[in-house]
DNA sequence: CGTAGGCTTGAGAGGAATCAAGTGCGGTGG
DNA sequence: CCACCGCACTTGATTCCTCTCAAGCCTACG
C-alpha cells in the first residue's frame, strides 16, 4: 500500500508559485485544496501509472523526480521527460481515458492526486483554474516543440549542453544552485531521451569536462564554465 | 486582405465528426456555431501566424494543408506537425499569449478563426466542449510523444516509412484512398520533420520503389505493399 | 568484502550527412 | 505555342558522427 491519507494545503505548500495554484488568488486557493483529495507515495524504480492504466488523475509532484517514457510494439522505448518538483503529470492520459505512457520514480517521490473529473468541474467556475490548465497543457506542448527542434536537427554535443542548461534552469528555479547539481538519471536515461547512446553521453560528459566547462563527478555535475556551455548550442561558426 | 466574413454553420459542415463539434450534441452544436467568428483564407507558402503573434484565437483547418515549424535563435529550424482538415492549429500561443511557432500553408487553405477567449467561456458552460478541448490539447501531446520516439530511436527507412503509413490514415479518416495520396510538403520539408536530409529522404523513398513497396511519381505515392511498409517500422529481426 | 550495475574508454563499422552533378517538371515570357 | 529558367528532386562519391561491440573500472550496496 503505498497512498496515504493525508490532507495537505495548497496554500501552504512551498511550490504553491510553480504547481497547480500558480496565479490562483486566495479565495480560489481554497477551493484548489479541495481537489487535492489524497497525497502518494512514490517509491524509486516504482511507477506512478504505466501505458494502459484508466486515466483518473492528474499529478502534482511534490517531490522526487520521475520520467517518462514510451514505449513501441517491439520493445524499443523513448524517455519523453523527467519531471521535478511542482510539474504536473499525467496529461497524455486525457485523450483516451487511459494512460499511453509509463511515469517512473526515480527516486522516491510523493504526487499529490488531482482528480480530473474535480479539476474540470471546478475549472468551470473558477477562470484562473481554466485558464492555468489550458497554460499547463499548452506549455506542454511547446516544451515537446522544443525536444523535436533537439532530436532532430542537433548534434550530440547541442543535445547534451541543451539538456542540462535546461535542467539547471529548472533546478534554479526551485532555489538549488545555478552551477551545481545531482543528475537523478543514469547515462542511459539520458541518452535515450537525447536520442544518443549511453556511450556517447558519456563521451560527451567527458569533453565537457577536459574541455573545462564541466566538472563531473559521477552524478555530481558543475556548470564551470555556463557561457561555454551555451556555446555550445549555438556554434560560433553560425 | 485575406480575412472574409463568412458565416458557416459547424452543423453543416461535413468536417464536424473530425472538428471542434467531434462529440457534441445538437443543442452544443448551435452554440459553437457561435464561436467561429469568421473564416480565414490563405494561400500558399503564407503564414496563418507565426512566432510572437499574439495569440488569440484557435484556427480549425476547413481546407487545406499546414506545416507548423519552430526555429532556434541559430537559424535551424524544424517542422513539427502537418495539419490537414479538421485539425485545430494554434495550440502553442496559449502558454505565453504569443505564438512560438510558424504555421504555413502547403496549399490555399480556409480555416475557421475561434476566439480563444469565447472557446474558454463556453467550454465553462457546456462540459462536452471541455472536455474536447481538453482532449485536443491530450491528443496533440500524445502525438508529440510519438515524435520523440521517432526522432530519438528509428533508422531513416522507419521514420519514413511510420511518417507515410500516419498520413495515409489520417488521410483515409477523411474519405480519401487508403493507399494513394499527393504529398504536399517538399522532400525537405519531410526531412525536416523527420530529422533527415532531403538527400536521404529521397534515397529512401527511391530504395522502397525498388523494393516494390511504393509506386512514386514526384509528389503522387501509391502504396503498393502496406504490410511490406508496415514490417519496416517493426524489424523481422526483433 | 564481494558483487552487480553504472560508467568510461577504445576500436571498428555503418548509416546518414555533405558535397557535387545532373535531370525534369512547371511556370513564365517571348 | 514553344523555349527558357528555376526549383525540386535524384543519384553518386566521400566524409564523419554516432553506434556497436568490447573490455575494464569504480562505487554503492548488501
Amino acid at each position: 500500500m503505498n497512498s496515504q491519507h493525508i490532507k495537505v494545503a495548497c496554500s501552504s505548500c512551498n511550490l504553491r508559485e510553480l504547481c497547480m495554484p500558480a496565479g490562483l488568488d486566495a479565495g480560489d486557493l481554497a477551493r484548489i485544496d479541495a481537489i487535492v483529495a489524497r497525497r502518494r507515495k512514490v517509491k524509486r524504480r516504482e511507477t506512478l501509472f504505466r501505458t494502459g492504466d484508466p486515466f483518473t488523475s492528474l499529478f502534482a509532484i511534490r517531490s522526487g523526480f520521475f520520467k517518462t517514457r514510451v514505449a513501441s510494439e517491439d520493445g524499443r522505448d523513448q524517455v519523453t521527460g523527467f519531471q521535478m518538483a511542482g510539474e504536473i503529470i499525467g496529461l497524455d492520459g486525457i485523450v483516451n481515458d487511459q494512460h499511453s505512457c509509463d511515469a517512473v520514480a526515480l527516486e522516491d517521490a510523493e504526487v499529490c492526486v488531482m482528480p480530473f473529473h474535480q479539476i474540470e468541474a471546478l475549472s468551470r467556475e473558477v477562470q484562473a483554474l481554466q485558464r492555468h490548465v489550458h497554460q499547463i497543457m499548452s506549455r506542454e506542448i511547446v516544451r515537446e516543440h522544443g525536444v523535436m527542434l533537439l532530436l532532430g536537427s542537433m548534434r550530440a554535443e547541442e543535445r547534451l549542453a541543451a539538456f542540462l542548461l535546461n535542467l539547471v534552469q529548472r533546478l534554479h528555479a526551485r532555489g538549488f544552485s545555478q552551477s551545481e547539481f545531482i543528475l537523478r538519471m543514469t547515462r542511459e536515461e539520458i541518452g535515450s531521451y537525447l536520442g544518443l547512446t549511453l556511450e556517447t553521453v558519456s563521451r560527451t560528459m567527458s569533453k565537457f569536462m577536459s574541455d573545462g566547462i564541466l566538472d563531473i563527478d559521477q552524478r555530481r555535475v558543475r556548470i564551470v564554465d555556463p557561457e561555454g556551455l551555451r556555446r555550445m548550442i549555438n556554434p560560433p561558426g553560425c
